[in-house]
Formats: C-alpha cells, structure tokens, sequence
DNA sequence: CACGGCACTGAACAATCGTTTAGCATGCTG
DNA sequence: CAGCATGCTAAACGATTGTTCAGTGCCGTG
C-alpha cells in the first residue's frame, strides 16, 4: 500500500498477472481460464493471484479498468488529433481501426478483450459503447457542420450505423482476414479496406462506375 | 414424473433438453451453464442429458448442427426468394437482419446463439462466416451484372464490406437498442434503420447535399 | 405371462474449481 | 537488534463440475 504503481514502474509482479490475465482473457475468455493457469503463465502461485486481487473476479474487474484506460487513452489522442480540420467522410466511423493499428503492437490482445467486453452485455460494455456513441455523434456532426456529409432524416441511426459498420471490421476481425486473406486490421489490409469503404461513403456503391447512370436517392 | 412439460407439448423430451440448452447457452455461454442447470429447467436429471447426447459437449454439438439446419433453412427461403428479379441496392446486405425479423419469433434465442458461434473463433462459426461470404459474394455479383451496384476495384473487400456492415447490426443488437431505443432487428428499428442504410448506399453520406466533391477514394 | 429394451432417477465418482491457511524469506523501520 | 509488514509458496479446503453406475418403472413384443 505504499507506493501507487506508476506507468514506468509497470512490470511488477502484479503487472504480469494482470497482462498473462489479459492476454488470456481475451483469447478464451474469463470463464474458461482458471486461476492456475494464469498463476502458471505468470511463472507465480495460484494463490499470490488471489493475494494481489482478492479473487478472479477482483482480477477480471482491473483488468476491465486497466483495458479500459488504456483504450481511453487511445480515444483522447484520437479526437485530440482532428480537433482542429475537418475530416474525411467516415473518419470518425474508420478510425477506430485505424486508431488501433496505429497505436497497438502486432499481437495485441486489446483488440480481443474489447470486442469480448462489448459482446458480453456487461455493464462495463455498455458504458464502452455508449461513449463510442457520443464520439460517432460528434463526429458526424463535425462532418455534417463542414458539408462534408448530411446528417440524414434520423442523425441518432446514421451514426450509430457508421459505429457498428466500423465496429464490425475488428469483431469480425478473424473471419474477414480468413476469407480476405489479409488482416484487416493490418496496414495492407486497411489499404484494401479503406477504399472500398471511403468508396461507398463519398458516393454509394453505384459511384465506382462513373459512366453509368447514377441511381436515385 | 412428465409434469414440468405442458399439457400441449409434442416435443419429446430429447427436444426439450436441446432446446432449453440452446436458449441458455445462447444468453450465458455454454461455459457458464452446468448440465444440472440445463436439466433443471428441462425438467429432468443431470443424467439423463448425458444419457441422450453423451456428455455435455456432445450437447453443444448438436445445438451448434440443430441451429446451423435451422439457419440454413432461412437462408435457403431468402436465396429462393430473391432469385429470379433484381435486388435492392444492398438487399444481399440488409437482408439478414430483415430475414431473422420475419423468420423468427420475439425473443427467439436463435441470434444470440449465431453472434456466439461467429466469434467464439469455433470451426463452425467459421464454416458459417464463409458460407455468408460467398452469399454476398453471389448477391453483389447479381446487383452489378443487373447494373444496380458497381463490384468496386476489390470486389470480394466489397463483398465482405456489406456482409459486415449487415452483421454488425444483431452482433451489436442490444448495444444498438440501447443508445437509439429501439430493437434494431425489430420491424420499428428496421424502420429506421434500413432508410439511413439505403440512403448510403444508394448516394453515399452526401446524398442529401450533391455537387460537393469528394474525398480522397 | 415373461422378458428385453428404453427413458429415467438418485447417488456416487474423480477431477477441478476458487479460495483459505500456515509458513518462509526478505527488507524496512524504530 | 527486535518487530513486523510484504511478497510469495505449498498444501489443503469445501464446493461444484462432468460423468458413471446401479437400479426402477414402463411398454411393446415373442
């Protein structure tokens, strides 16, 4: 209790719980990982687990916090980069994956363990994607302010929508790099990704095909 | 002692041990339920699941084919229907979440058990996901060659961009009714949803304001 | 009627779970 | 130096897990 762990100072023993833990978390998910076998990966006892956390469910609820400020801080830099000039249509939808193949290492499991906190209907997922809400309103707003897109009949469903399309790139992550072949949180995968998806958002699926007739809105 | 099942309840008891594992490992997780809790609400001993299905992985499997027959068989009407007449700018997209509101009942465990199986990273989510592909593949091959959509410079990105997008809709359901106050895969979400959805994909996000140029594609 | 198979139960099984406890070493503090 | 909190381990605890087993009642068939 004497000293708060400071971000230099990281690597403790109980910041290798906490990272073994979140990296297993999110792979396989809390329930199926047991305490031994994060105690192992941790090189640690089972029992200095409990010490350090109280229980798994202590450990689970930091490493939910812990993930949480990490992504937080991802989301500050985020909007504090395109505060100032407008942005590209669906830069507030396409940045999310974006904003995590700049800011994350190759095998992180950040991606992981949010897509798992936002499908488990937990109050920490809710709060998650409520606030992801707020940014893609805001966005679309700036968006909308600059004339660079309109806000539609109902601005609440056109950004929701622009969230879940840009949501969907990292929790359908594996299946898209299985049939694409490329990860599409990758930098060659966003360069295939992004195109098609700033494509349709400038000028729906029609706009590819200048000669042909435009279709009617 | 056949009592817990009511009067009218043609099912055998085989089904209704399938079925009552099916909604809860839909809602909780096949993890989070023991065979006793299934057996509980089927009315009937932990053993006799066991005796019918082998063990409770044996169970699982079986919920997995039941649901994927169940699934395909809503897909098969969806592809039959559509087959002979053009297609709605992103009909191949919107139309999954349109076919589970038509298909199935209110509170139906059947999209909640299909958001799990595509992102447990099983082999029969897998199998699903390749099999949506290549039905979106197919559909936007239809809209193109009827002139109604453009296959982009990377039609299988294409492809796999509205699959996405269509996906994110009941992967994020309660997330999505939970900000905008409505059901999205309800016939009053639909409402509001498909229009914003159509609105992009026919004109893009500028539909409403034409004559801006636009963005770097 | 006898009998074999079937659905089914309740109890027991070994394994594993999260957690508790006792104890050991280390290092700071008065 | 003693005192004591801290980081940590090994062992054990009770509860719960999936599964097995012996047995019971029932029903159609020879």
């Amino acid at each position: 209790m004497l000293h708060m762990r400071s971000i230099q100072d990281d690597r403790t023993t109980r910041a290798v719980i906490r990272d073994e833990a979140l990296r297993m978390f999110a792979e396989r998910g809390p329930e199926s990982v047991t305490v031994r076998q994060i105690a192992g990966a941790a090189g640690v006892s089972a029992g200095l687990v409990v010490h350090h956390f109280g229980s798994k469910d202590g450990l689970r609820q930091e490493v939910d916090q812990y993930v949480l400020t990490v992504f937080e801080g991802m989301l500050r830099e985020l909007t504090a980069g395109t505060g100032g000039q407008p942005l590209d249509p669906g830069a507030g939808a396409a940045s999310l994956s974006e904003a995590f193949a700049r800011h994350l290492p190759a095998g992180s499991p950040l991606p992981g363990y949010l897509r798992r906190l936002l499908l488990t209907g937990s109050d920490t997922g809710r709060m998650l994607f409520r606030q992801l809400f707020e940014l893609s309103r805001r966005a679309l707003d700036e968006l909308s302010a600059a004339g660079l897109a309109a806000p539609g009949r109902d601005p609440a469903v056109r950004a929701a929508l622009l969230l879940a399309n840009d949501l969907a790139v990292f929790l359908l992550r594996d299946h898209l790099a299985d049939v694409l072949g490329t990860d599409p949180l990758s930098a060659d995968g966003m360069a295939r990704w992004a195109p098609e998806l700033l494509g349709i958002y400038a000028g729906g699926l029609n706009a590819a095909a200048p000669g042909e007739a435009p279709p009617r809105a």
